[in-house]
DNA sequence: CGTAAAATCCGAAACGTTTTGGAAAAAGTT
DNA sequence: AACTTTTTCCAAAACGTTTCGGATTTTACG
């Protein structure tokens, strides 16, 4: 493969003129800098990013760190489209991305941070890390730059991005209030989850807003799995026959919500109102299509990239992004909506 | 950061033999090597990759090639199984993986190959990268290895995985002509795309070898699009009353020529049978459930990458491998099953 | 004890770039 | 003609690693 020394051997000049004169620099005279594109033209030269990098001490390389890319995690494709949010924005930059999956056999091995490290990367972005991630700490404490997605914490070195979740559960909810709805439940995912504990206030701060009580027993964690989602609706469902409503912190649950409802003969949303929360493809393709909280998640992983760069290149006014949820009615809980 | 040098220089030896003990050479004492490693734990020293492949002119990391990885492809995420199945593999190994997409501004600027050298990619996947595209050659006529996804180009250094499109289409028409059907139309995708050309040369054998006739009327191509399948279904049941079953080249197609017969007042499936292929996540929740023919995506990304680490191993015997599929046999094709 | 063999170590070159600090040549200015 | 300035070029060092070829020390053995 082509160096910039047999370059440099054709042209009859240094390395040092090939180098300048690739790389735009003024102080080579136009004629040799013509003569020494033509050249690297016709030996199809590449520079190599590994030599460039190793000198520079900088990759243009971001390293993604996911969990979730898995065969399952198919049915939200949350990773999936922070994957392609960061895959846009990073296209638009002269920036590469290295994918590290976590739940992979060299997870236990490596630390993040000795991946990120030993592959020189010059940023991170983290996805779908627990918050108890016991790594997750390391990284952060690192001098590696990283934005987080869903983990609110920032320093010198790491920002995040998120939507509002309390805003985004406080619409749903009024949503179902404004319906004439008085008795709510809500279908939690993960008491450490940070986005469970946002929704949770959401609710909450509704309910108040709205002088409705709030309790407890009318929250139950459904760990984000549809199974349990449904026993649990089931038993609520019997147990307090009032409920006339389901706030869920996933739309993979509230569809377990509604077969649920359906099991016991009642009817979505004449008998019982649901609402989820994500907008899944799923959402609108269910019968009844599922109202919901849509949250632009390729938007969340192209403001995660730009973030992480910006603060590379250190023009970052601030560490952290909010972005806006979208509450999507459908018939869930509006018979004949449009 | 801690590199080998300073390590050398506290340990009191050469550079040599730090990097030999910690490659486990045999040539180095026990107790320095044990000294080495206690030292370099104590410096938090990761080994600086970009020097390493420099030297050793290998990368240890792959390229992933793809085009759709963007927003719209999540419906069918076929990229994002391949994907985690590449990721799946690759994690099972020690390299890495930096991720290529061809639908970025980058793409106009630079050939695949560019970047493939640019980066020192061992080797490289393609996926979804169009049968027509000019840069597909290119890098296939390159000194790059690389496997193809459902391109079946082969030789010194080119792979490819795929599943038998032949059989997979035959197997769905003949499911079809079990249950009785004679009169089956067939929703295509797009005339360039090889796995349409092969699907239909299945729904072609399965008719040839019941003896029932093949009408190229009855096929039309849909595009992979929605709205354009059912169009076509519109037309073609009321142009041709007689069909009573549609082969679809894709589920999500198959999912509109459902909406188009339903929209006849017809039902699903005693009136018309409906077929798909590729199993996509909805194909089991849409009412009524689709059959359909299951492609093992994950299995592909996974075999991909596989394939070609065995070939830059040089430990690979075929350069090919085909996947088997599955006929799911769900209520659009016959009431009641299960 | 002397010598052969084995074990342990190391210096220096190499990988392909960028960059620093000038040097040489050309052009401009008195 | 004698300078200054500008333009154009380059040698060498540096980045962090691996590896080749050999040197030195220790051990084994007669």
């Amino acid at each position: 493969m082509a160096t910039i020394k047999d370059i440099a051997k054709i042209a009859g000049v240094s390395v040092t003129t090939v180098s300048r004169a690739l790389n735009g620099y003024s102080d080579v005279n136009e004629n040799t800098r013509q003569k020494i594109i033509e050249i690297a033209k016709q030996l199809n030269y590449s520079p190599n990013t590994l030599a460039r990098s190793l000198v520079m001490n900088k990759s243009k390389t971001i390293g993604l760190l996911v969990s979730g890319l898995k065969r399952e995690s198919s049915k939200d494709n949350f990773t999936f489209e922070v994957l392609a949010g960061v895959n846009q924005y990073v296209g638009e930059t002269d920036y590469d991305m290295i994918l590290f999956s976590t739940n992979s056999t060299k997870q236990r091995e490596k630390t993040y941070t000795q991946l990120c490290r030993e592959r020189r990367v010059d940023g991170a972005i983290l996805q779908g890390i627990r918050i108890d991630d016991p790594y997750l700490q390391e990284v952060v404490e690192s001098d590696i730059p990283c934005v987080l997605i869903d983990i609110p914490i920032e320093s010198e070195t790491v920002g995040y991005v998120t939507t509002d979740n309390v805003l985004g559960a406080r619409k749903a909810v009024q949503h179902l209030i404004d319906l004439g709805h008085k008795n709510i439940a809500m279908i939690n995912g993960y008491e450490f989850a940070l986005v469970s504990q946002k929704r949770l206030e959401g609710y909450r701060r509704a309910l108040l807003e709205a002088n409705l009580p709030f309790y407890t027993h009318w929250v139950v964690d459904g760990k984000f799995e549809e199974e349990i989602a449904e026993q649990e609706a089931l038993r609520l469902l019997k147990q307090y026959p009032e409920i006339t409503a389901f706030f869920c912190a996933s739309d993979l649950m509230a569809l377990a919500v509604i077969k649920a409802v359906k099991k016991l003969g009642k009817r979505v949303p004449e008998d019982i109102a649901v609402i989820g929360y994500d907008d899944i493809f799923l959402a609108s393709y269910s019968t009844p299509p599922l109202s919901t909280v849509a949250q632009n998640i390729f938007a969340m992983g192209y403001e995660a990239a730009k973030l992480l760069i910006e603060m590379l290149e250190g023009k970052a006014e601030s560490h952290v992004k909010v972005l806006e949820t979208e509450l999507k009615i459908r018939e869930s809980t509006v018979k004949n909506h449009l």
